[in-house]
DNA sequence: CGCATGTGGATTTTT
DNA sequence: TCCACATGCG
């Protein structure tokens, strides 16, 4: 085998930490410092030099994307391997799954071999049902998920004590022994009760690998520690700069910890290979212990600072500004567009598509994250099974879709047709989709096709159609039907019963069918979230919205504050040859400041390309009264044309939909319109689809 | 039902 | 800091 060729490509850092063998190993691993290929090379040496069987070792990760990248590299190296042998390789969660069903033995705590995973949702939903068939007083219900979890980490008998008085407690037990009972497991059961086994059960890996340390939470760090014996050799790799997930649970100082507990060698590997040395320059900035981060890259392009009046224009110019990019040659696939909020896509998506830039967007999305598609499953929950209250009430009381009540009213409704026959029909003639619903089981059987459920409940009239969401949500139902009816088909189950099915395991099998993962291998640009950029390296990065109150977050205290920090580094340190950082003048989030954030002026601005950036020495407060100024200026402005306009003429438009109407504002983004028929709607301006006549 | 008070979230997300 | 929602009393 070959492995020595391997070792040879490693610088001396890396080649270190490959070859280290001492009981315990901490590796503190700079962005971009070949983090993955040390991991890989360390098992491939182990297993070729050293003779330990892939068996022997165990290596984690957080994502499954990590672990497959490990597992396929290994695989590629060596045709004959097996996938069995890598078992021991995965997420911390499925590396406990497997010696869950395979090693250790659940029957101990009531569990059966063939026990399911389930969603956090979906234990949710079993929490529901015992509330109301016990009659347990459970006090703040729509936090209710939070409190179980809260709840449920208490181990001691005395502490297990409600701060508002209730059942909370005796739920936690009775969910407990439910979950047995139905031989279920939530995501965390299965790193706390592989936790719990592995007290009298003894492993003996020779190593325990670990990627990406710094993230990890209690529980997992328990797990390292039960599945360690005496002989196993304990190998991490982390980076203190890149803690971007503390408030998901993650102890801040996870690698110290490790470090002391296990006496662990501290090994560092400082070069990166990835970005220019001016973008590494900013980069240190942002770095926590000024920890030595060496480039070995040329200097490169300066960053560049740019200003914008809004978000919209920022959209319109990046159009321009990937155009020219792709023009001189380089893939859409090697320009990134990184935002802080998940909603501040909505405009890059909106304008890239107009302007025929393809691209995609890192999202979760599951079926509950999409509004009109929560909307829809509860109705097919309350259409299949009546006696599925709330979501009858979710039904009619929505604000966006439903039947424009409330859910005092929706309640009464809902309930009164097992109280009040009489007025059921009075009832039934005023809320359509309430009949609808009622008498979706006797007719559905009839139904073969996407379109006969849709025309069935008559979706067109229930998703207003206001410009920004119509389409989208009509796309999504129908995809969603589409997903149903090849869910029913695949089982082969009459229709009514295969919906009730995928109803059940709704939030499951929509994450895998309507995630829009973001595929590395299509040419396209990439629009994500700072933290969905962690891991990934693009030529061109363009990180927006660099205003006070974004980048940073307004925040509370100094631990959060950090945070941020660590997430913009996070961000900078994902350019290899071009960084571009801008903020708005007028930003349209309300939270947001107007001008450039600090953590501009945190750059030397030798770094800044001078013809864009204000000096780094400007008087904070002249600016701001700038700024102030300008905007002031552009109301004005904005008035006494929106003046104008009224006074020469009142426009008439015409749309698709509506009909024909007359323009009451009109503003740079927006314009609002009076139909005849249908009332005021108001549109974004570039996307409105209106006729001027 | 109405009103006063209590409570915690706001933003990021993987399994 | 403010806002949304849940609770509980009258």
């Amino acid at each position: 085998m070959h492995y020595e060729k391997e070792l040879e490509r490693l610088n001396e850092y890396q080649r270190r930490a490959v070859l280290d063998e001492s009981d315990a190993c901490i590796v503190n691993a700079n962005v971009g410092s070949g983090k993955t290929t040390v991991l890989i090379s360390k098992t491939v040496y182990l297993h070729y030099a050293k003779k330990v069987s892939y068996k022997d070792m165990i290596v984690l990760t957080f994502t499954n994307k990590a672990a497959n990248e490990i597992k396929e590299r290994l695989i590629a190296s060596d045709d004959s391997m097996q996938m069995e042998e890598l078992e021991g390789f995965g997420t911390f969660h499925s590396v406990a799954l497997y010696l869950l069903k395979s090693v250790l033995p659940i029957e101990k705590i009531g569990y059966k071999k063939e026990f399911f995973v389930i969603e956090p949702e979906e234990e949710l939903d079993i929490a529901m049902q015992i509330i109301q068939e016990e009659k347990l007083l459970i006090k703040y219900k729509n936090r209710l998920k939070k409190r179980l979890e809260q709840a449920m980490s208490i181990e001691k008998e005395e502490e297990k004590i409600s701060r508002y008085n209730d059942e909370i407690f005796k739920l936690a037990e009775l969910l407990k022994n439910e979950k047995i009972r139905q031989n279920k497991m939530a995501f965390s059961d299965l790193l706390k009760n592989a936790n719990f086994l592995l007290d009298d059960y003894k492993m003996e890996p020779k190593w325990i690998i670990i990627d990406e340390v710094q993230d990890s939470e209690k529980m997992q760090l328990d797990f390292i520690d039960k599945l360690k014996s005496v002989n196993t050799k304990l190998f991490a790799v982390g980076d203190p700069n890149q803690v971007i997930y503390s408030w998901r649970g993650s102890p801040l100082n996870v690698v110290y910890t490790l470090k002391h507990k296990y006496q662990a060698k501290e090994l560092s590997l400082p070069i990166n290979y990835r970005s220019s040395s001016s973008i590494l320059e900013a980069a240190r900035c942002f770095q926590q212990n000024g920890s030595s981060l060496i480039g070995s890259r040329e200097p490169g392009s300066k960053i560049v600072v740019k200003n914008h009046y809004n978000p919209f224009n920022e959209a319109c110019y990046l159009v321009d500004k990937i155009q020219e990019i792709h023009n001189s040659g380089l893939p859409y696939k090697e320009i990134a567009v990184f935002y802080r909020l998940q909603n501040q896509s909505q405009v890059f998506e909106d304008v890239f598509l107009k302007n025929e830039i393809p691209y995609e967007v890192s999202m979760k999305k599951t079926i509950r994250d999409i509004p009109a598609l929560n909307w829809v499953i509860k109705l097919f929950r309350f259409s299949v099974n009546p006696n599925d209250l709330s979501s009858g009430i979710y039904v009619l009381s929505n604000k966006d879709y439903g039947a424009g009540i409330t859910e005092i009213e929706a309640g009464k409704i809902v309930k009164r047709q097992y109280s009040d026959k009489f007025d059921m029909f009075t009832i039934i003639d005023e809320f359509e989709i309430f009949t609808k619903m009622n008498e979706f089981v006797s007719k559905c059987s009839e139904i073969t096709k996407l379109d006969e459920i849709y025309n069935y409940f008559e979706f067109d009239k229930y998703i207003r159609p206001t410009s920004s969401t119509y389409r989208d949500d009509k796309d999504s139902i129908c995809a969603l039907l589409d997903i149903i009816m090849k869910y029913v088909k695949k089982k082969q189950m009459t229709f009514l019963n295969g919906l009730a099915d995928f109803i059940n395991s709704a939030a499951l099998y929509g994450v895998n069918v309507l995630q829009k993962d973001i595929k590395s291998d299509t040419d396209s640009v990439k629009l994500m979230t700072l933290h969905a950029s962690k891991g990934l390296e693009f030529s061109y990065v363009f990180i927006t919205g660099v205003n006070y109150g974004l980048i940073p977050l307004h925040t509370r205290g100094m631990d959060e504050e950090e945070e941020e920090r660590r997430l913009f580094f996070v961000g900078i340190t994902r350019a290899k040859d071009y960084l571009e950082l801008s903020y708005y003048t007028n930003p349209d989030t309300y939270r947001t400041m107007p001008g450039e954030s600090r953590y501009i002026h945190m750059i030397p601005p030798l770094l800044i390309q001078d013809d864009t950036v204000k000096s780094a020495n400007v008087n904070l407060q002249e600016l701001k009264k700038q700024i102030q100024e300008a905007k002031t200026e552009e109301k004005k402005a904005a008035l006494a044309v929106a003046e104008l306009i009224n006074v020469v003429s009142i426009k008439h438009v015409s749309h698709k939909k509506y009909g024909r109407g007359k323009v009451l504002k009109d503003d740079e983004m927006m314009i609002e319109v009076e139909f005849e028929n249908y009332g005021v709607k108001e549109f974004i301006k570039a996307f409105s689809e209106l006729e001027f006549l």
